[in-house]
RNA sequence: GCCCCCUUCGUCUAGCCCGGUCCAGGACACCUCGUUUUCACUGAGGUAACUGGGGUUCGAAUCCCCAAGGGGGCGCCA
């Protein structure tokens, strides 16, 4: 068997959405599952929406997510040029070509292809009353992710608009044959066009690709598969909020394709080893943000500490939560604490910024909890002052205060972790408190609770 | 209107091809309890589904038919 090429061609609107992306994903991944080639091409024949910006767009999020290609934009190939604005003459060949054969007619200005036999609707004038059905063989599609479809195409089709440039189905199959393409993996949505394609294919007396439909994306509330418009659904977002892009890329998996272990965290080394094509689902799925925070979480967790730190780092500093005086081995001991809590490298300035600053915002929901637990949190910091400036600073020691205070006031231990938070952090939750203390430091958090007492 | 595809917990799904091991398993979310914090961590539990109706069969989530629902396509858009 040959090598498997397949294609990703999206046209440069200014969006790249989830569901593009996770076409090209399946694309790439079993052209790297296979060993063959991963080609990208630009759809640019609406000269209308088409610019460098555009077009930059989808290369930025396609890069962000990992999928490089084989030939393509940057890369070149043996089958380009990869812009099908540049690749007008080979249509007008093409349209010829099937001209010559008798395969296509000029109607109203327009070219159309002419099927075979009885379903060609001729434009003569006693035919054009329409519709009757003419009894045909449906083609039978032997769809890899949706097995046996039948469908008939009966009428001819526009190929060639009249004011000279070919339509979408058209180029898609010149390029396709012309590129070798010998998979086409694609939205559900053009499964109702594969006919025309396949005509297509047949016309050119070329032998079709094998093709692998597979199931939309819908929106995550309302009806509908997602759209440009609907929230989330532009991939440049979730670079925007600082997703892991691995992470992404895992989710965007796990829609329409299962791990037959059912890890669904995995690396996409080991991901590229089980994808196959039989094993896309066929319905549709809802896309649901939360998971996705989930995997991206779970992430987060599993990355080594050097690379959580190589990534952590140039966000506080963007953020100001730190300066460049700040050592790595500080910014470790603190990132250690903090990485196993996280879920969003989005969040780090927020969740850990009072290391850095005594001038931290006091979170107005943790400060509200405090009080309807019905105790007083500065009281009780008082109550536990004495016997944390008296220990030593390690966490047991520091754990052993908490419980001497505790029992010495009839109290649990635990009803002074609140307090204590608050008033280093200002906030609710955070890594566990004893290490927070131990990471703070003494003089930083004793000077923080008697500012907090007093 | 015509055509095509799909249909298991709220969501993503396993199981379906090769009917009994499924009073349906996992994950997200949610709830409860625990972990010396109220937490986004972590641990243990819990609520929750085979769209409906007919068949076939000793037996159906699994096979067949119909209906309903959902999605998509029907353009000189891509």
């Amino acid at each position: 068997m040959s090598q498997v090429r397949v294609r990703f061609a999206p046209s440069p609107t200014g969006f790249f959405h989830i569901g593009s992306a996770r076409t090209a994903l399946f694309n790439w991944l079993y052209a790297r599952h296979m060993g063959g080639k991963f080609i990208l091409r630009i759809e640019d024949t609406d000269k209308e929406r088409n610019s460098e910006a555009f077009l930059n767009v989808i290369l930025d999020s396609m890069r962000w997510l990992g999928m490089d290609w084989d030939e393509g934009p940057g890369m070149g190939g043996p089958h380009g040029p990869y812009f099908q604005s540049q690749r007008t003459e080979l249509y007008r060949t093409k349209l010829r070509e099937l001209a010559d054969k008798g395969r296509a007619y000029e109607k109203d200005g327009a070219w159309w292809l002419r099927l075979e036999g009885a379903r060609s609707r001729a434009h003569d004038e006693h035919l054009k009353r329409d519709y009757e059905k003419v009894d045909s063989p449906p083609m039978v599609l032997d769809d890899l992710v949706r097995g046996r479809v039948e469908r008939a195409e009966d009428r001819d089709f526009v190929i060639f608009r009249s004011n000279g440039e070919p339509v979408f189905h058209f180029v898609n199959v010149v390029d396709d044959i012309e590129m070798r393409i010998t998979h086409v993996i694609r939205g559900e949505d053009h499964l109702s066009n594969t006919s025309k394609h396949v005509e297509l294919f047949r016309a050119f007396g070329v032998e079709p690709p094998r093709y692998a439909h597979i199931p939309l994306i819908l929106k995550s509330d309302g009806p509908g598969k997602m759209s440009k418009r609907d929230q989330g659904a532009l991939i440049e977002e979730y670079q925007r909020r600082r997703f892991l892009p691995e992470a992404v890329r895992n989710y965007l998996c796990l829609l329409g394709w299962t791990p037959a272990d059912g890890k669904e965290v995995l690396p996409i080394g080991e991901i590229v080893r089980q994808f196959d094509l039989k094993e896309v689902h066929q319905s549709n799925a809802r896309f649901d943000e939360r998971k996705m925070s989930h995997v991206n979480a779970q992430t987060l967790r599993g990355l080594p500490a050097a690379e959580f730190a190589a990534l952590a780092r140039p966000i506080l500093l963007e953020t100001k939560v730190i300066d460049a005086s700040v050592s790595d081995a500080r910014l470790a001991e603190v990132l250690g604490i903090v990485q196993e809590k996280v879920i969003s490298l989005e969040h780090l300035p927020e969740f850990m910024g009072f290391f850095f600053t005594a001038d931290f915002k006091q979170d107005e929901g943790a400060k509200a909890n405090l009080t309807k637990k019905g105790g007083d949190p500065v009281a009780r910091v008082r109550e536990l002052l004495p016997a944390l400036e008296a220990a030593e600073w390690t966490e047991p020691a520091l754990e052993a205060a908490f419980a001497a205070v505790g029992a010495a006031n009839n109290r649990k231990p635990t009803d002074y972790f609140a307090p204590v938070r608050f008033g280093i952090s200002g906030q609710g939750g955070g890594p566990h408190l004893l290490s927070v203390l131990r990471v703070l430091g003494r003089e930083r958090s004793l000077a923080r609770l008697r500012a907090y007492a007093s």
